[in-house]
DNA sequence: GCGACAG
DNA sequence: ATCTTGTCGC
């Protein structure tokens, strides 16, 4: 799967055409289905050293209902690809992947920070991950990349429907009062209800849900300890 | 041509 | 994503 990647590097510049066929060919495999009950999710984020090009992809796998982490991991690799709206699972990736694989605990579904089909091939780094791994994902983001908000929320467990072209394709929601909602939507093999409940279920004083709050986290520290070794 | 644009 | 101190608010 990661081996059909390297040729989307040209010398030094990235291929958006082979790009977007491997969006394609994984928009094409994406299965909108219910999932079966959620109790270990795992949450992946990643942070970056721009000038040593390095990127660092973590994952930390928690137990609902009290969000006790089970187990986390991460890896370190070389960035070889810029960032490219559209296209950001083709930079970050691959760390993730690595990370997940150093990983011992199994879990019911992968939270991403990121759009999963919200996106405007359907195809954001949940998507990515959820179908190259065959697994329920979802995806959620600070940012909208595509699509019109239908209401405004305000309310803590508010959720408001994220249309595109006609498409309901994800929700925002309200995690927390006061506070910018978040952009949940379908990355593979799970329904937009239960990708909402799921999140909710994981939020506790913070904006972001656990998952991905602790990947990312973890993360940073990671980061950091490889600036200076 | 003019904006918009995950991390 | 990342660069960054103090500061406003619950």
């Amino acid at each position: 799967m990661l081996s059909a990647w390297s040729n989307i590097i040209n010398g030094n510049s990235f291929d958006l055409n082979k790009a977007r066929e491997i969006q394609s060919q994984i928009t094409g495999s994406v299965k909108i289905e219910k999932c079966p009950p959620v109790k270990r999710i795992a949450g992946a984020d990643a942070a970056y050293d721009i000038d040593k090009r390095v990127v660092v992809g973590a994952v930390v796998v928690t137990e609902l209902p009290n969000l006790n982490i089970i187990d986390s991991a991460y890896a370190a690799e070389n960035i070889a690809i810029p960032y490219i709206p559209g296209y950001l699972a083709f930079r970050e990736l691959p760390a993730i992947i690595h990370a997940l694989n150093k990983l011992n605990a199994a879990f019911d579904l992968l939270m991403c920070d990121g759009h999963g089909i919200a996106h405007p091939r359907r195809c954001g780094i949940a998507t990515h991950l959820g179908v190259m791994l065959n697994i329920p994902s979802i995806g959620v983001a600070k940012k909208r990349l595509i699509g019109s908000q239908l209401k405004n929320i305000s309310r803590k467990g508010d959720r408001a429907e994220l249309e595109d072209h006609g498409e309901i394709v994800g929700a925002v929601v309200c995690t927390r009062e006061g506070v910018k909602p978040v952009f949940v939507s379908v990355g593979n093999k799970i329904t937009l209800n239960q990708a909402v409940e799921v999140v909710m279920q994981s939020v506790t004083r913070y904006r972001f849900p656990e998952p991905i709050r602790q990947a990312h986290i973890l993360a940073g520290r990671q980061l950091r300890l490889h600036r200076k070794n």
